[in-house]
DNA sequence: CAAAAAACATACCAGATAGTATTTTATGTC
DNA sequence: GACATAAAATACTATCTGGTATGTTTTTTG
């Protein structure tokens, strides 16, 4: 990797650290640029504008890191329900990177960006996209093995789980990560009636 | 009501069409104030700061809404179960004012400033806390005339179906209303698996 | 190693932003 | 109707913002 495409994921690692806690458009480019070690003409040899630099940042930081946390768990999993569980559990209580006073990166992207940038609602669209569709065919999966009921619908499900898990990151904004708990309580029984 | 309280409301309620739409810290004090026909020295004269506007701006004109929207249905119904779905669907579905592709202002809002300011958290939480207790009081009345399962816990499922709502509001950001039926048909199984 | 191109630094700008200081206009009260 | 005060208008400022123009330093390549 040369230092040029070195110092260009460094910026966008830091964006992505400030945007986290404080969103796209309260973070000024000043702002980041000073966290690295670099300048403006840095900033702007790299990125054509600051729109152009958060959607590289969400295709290139923040899509992979949901893969990881949303998707990957879904497929190596034998019980499906138990995949989703754990998958959800996981990301609330464990990832340590996904802080509860913060929420989730891409939730936070979506509720404050969807609005009002079209390029940024594509980007986000993506991504949950293709957790929705991960979700679908492991609940799938599920139903050809018998370990689901017949009736269930697997992309109202997977839609109704990510729903889920924005609602508790925005709540756990409000209240702290006491209600990742609770939530999960919820969701699992929820799962254990599509069996 | 004097003329002066009424350019204060005024003001409130223009700031809150704008900040709905893009909001907090996108919405710039100049651009409430060409909306109404005031200027600068009338915004300041009702409002220390910004921080103040838009704290009264919860307290007076959001925390009523959220009531009517929220809260009320729940009271003044007979089956608690139906009464909750109901208030969803009301919510989501018919009411002309939350738009779909701004989400909820509550949700908005918490999303946005339950970070960055502590004021802004604990004026929301009181809206959300003020909604999960009204639907507490609902399951557990529910409970009473034995509509509802014993050992279902009043707490847990209102903060599940809290966190499906704003869960809700940030994927129609997403991918619009029609999200909306599709989390109201699972939220109804969910529901019903509760008596 | 010299020229060319890439990578980054510096200095600057126009517009926006929250907020202030001061002045003017309404409004109520005696 | 005079007077006090409330309500609002005007003019201004310091700072911040995204972005540009133009340098300077690396790095690559012939």
């Amino acid at each position: 990797m040369s230092k040029a495409a070195l110092t260009r994921i460094h910026i966008l690692q830091k964006a992505f650290d400030l945007i986290y806690r404080q969103g796209f458009q309260a973070t000024s480019i000043d702002e980041i640029i000073a966290t690295t070690e670099l300048t403006k003409g840095a900033f702007f040899y790299h990125f054509k504008n600051k729109d152009e630099m958060g959607l590289a940042m969400i295709r290139e930081l923040l899509a992979p890191a949901m893969q990881i946390a949303l998707i990957e768990p879904l497929q190596k999993a034998e019980d499906p329900l138990d995949a989703i569980y754990e998958m959800m559990e996981s990301i609330l209580l464990k990832d340590s990177f996904f802080l509860s006073s913060y929420g989730c990166p891409a939730v936070n992207l979506i509720d404050e960006m969807s609005p009002v940038n079209e390029s940024f609602r594509l980007a986000l669209l993506e991504i949950m996209m293709a957790g929705k569709e991960a979700m679908e065919a492991t609940i799938q999966r599920g139903m050809d093995q018998g370990r689901i009921r017949k009736d269930v619908k697997p992309s109202q499900v997977s839609a109704f789980v990510l729903i889920g898990y924005s609602g508790v990151r925005n709540m756990g904004k409000l209240v702290g990560a006491a209600c990742y708990p609770i939530y999960l309580r919820e969701l699992r029984t929820y799962l254990q009636n599509l069996a």
